[in-house]
DNA sequence: GCGAAGAACGACCGGTCGTGCTATATTCCA
DNA sequence: TGGAATATAGCACGACCGGTCGTTCTTCGC
């Protein structure tokens, strides 16, 4: 059973999750947030101890989000490139995010904090340092199948997926290119291509 | 001779440039600006019909640098690989940045204006796309010059140059990687290789 | 169903924001 | 060198910012 007060504040979480895809975390008010969850600034407030602590919980929220639905969905599909590929599929479609009017928040946040410290940062800088892990892990596993290159470079490869992944938003949802996702399928399938194991 | 108005307001556009690599366009403050440069927030201001005609002074004063750090260098290396080699290392040191702190201008303004519609939205645009496009110019050389394949895809080239790009800067601006430049160059030697004319 | 705990409210704080207006100081040219 | 043009300052504005306050209404355990 949910409590009155957790049921608020995970809407509160929630909406400030959607609003920070369009304006940032810094961007975000929170008299803006809390018309829209139609709640007093103050009633609002009373939730968090600070605007930080709000952020964070937002971010943590957004971390979740990307590991259900990105992530653990491909954990499920068979070891090696096949679940390399899920997981690139899953991060275009997240990227290109369904009803997501902003762009991809941790994009976006890669640059609202590479030079503003904080435990807002930290946070950003492990989940993003997750990522290439869990890319790179992938990537080995694919190895140890023998569908990739014993010789290949990871680290390298969870590097070239990310690049794929920001060029493509920009492409997107900035440009508003209409073949973006052909090229970032193009690279993806060429990167791919060559990390397999020579026949 | 330059009148002590266009010089001010020179240096109040340079101030700018600098500051919004930390902070935005959006983040930048006419008050910060004014204390920066030494002037009144009014006697700043007067210079400008508004906040956004500042800001497309600004992002236009970047642009005019980036094509005389990066583009026009470029221009007079030799046509073919050599010119697009030269282009990539240019943007290299132009993302990493000498001694500008934030991030790379472009690539941030990417992030704030994918979603916020108007002047400032529309230049960065037309920036971005020119950039793609100079890059596939200079690889449609080299194919001319019959260093590239000639079914080399050049925006394809460029859509992932500019993904290495972007990966460069997460690497080594956020997440403080030691080898953010080797991955770089790997990227791009790797890219460079399978465009080559097959020998 | 009563009383305490929790949730939400409205008013308000000191500050900063972009942007006017008016007046003074400086520059520039005849 | 004087007078017009320009550059800067001072001041005020309304809006909004994150945050605090005391108060009221609602939920919930007993």
């Amino acid at each position: 059973m949910m409590t009155k007060g957790e049921e608020t504040r995970r809407e509160i979480v929630d909406r400030a999750l959607s609003l920070a895809s369009e304006v940032g975390l810094e961007g975000l008010s929170l008299g803006n947030l809390a018309a829209d969850v139609k709640l007093s600034k103050s009633g609002l407030f009373a939730h968090f101890k600070s605007k930080e602590a709000l952020q964070l919980e937002v971010l943590q929220r957004a971390i979740d989000r990307f590991v259900g639905e990105v992530v653990r969905p491909a954990l499920v599909k068979p070891r090696g490139e096949p679940r390399v590929a899920a997981i690139f599929d899953r991060y275009l479609a997240w990227i290109s995010g369904h009803e997501r009017k902003g762009s991809c928040l941790f994009i976006a946040l890669t640059q609202e904090y590479d030079d503003r410290p904080g435990a807002v940062r930290d946070l950003l800088v492990k989940s993003q340092r997750d990522w290439h892990q869990t890319i790179a892990r992938a990537a080995r596993i694919a190895i140890e199948q023998g569908h990739f290159r014993a010789d290949l470079d990871v680290e390298q490869f969870a590097y070239e997926v990310v690049g794929i992944g920001m060029a493509f938003q920009q492409l997107y949802k900035l440009l508003d290119h209409p073949k973006a996702e052909q090229r970032a399928r193009t690279a993806f399938r060429d990167l791919v291509a060559r990390s397999r194991r020579p026949t």
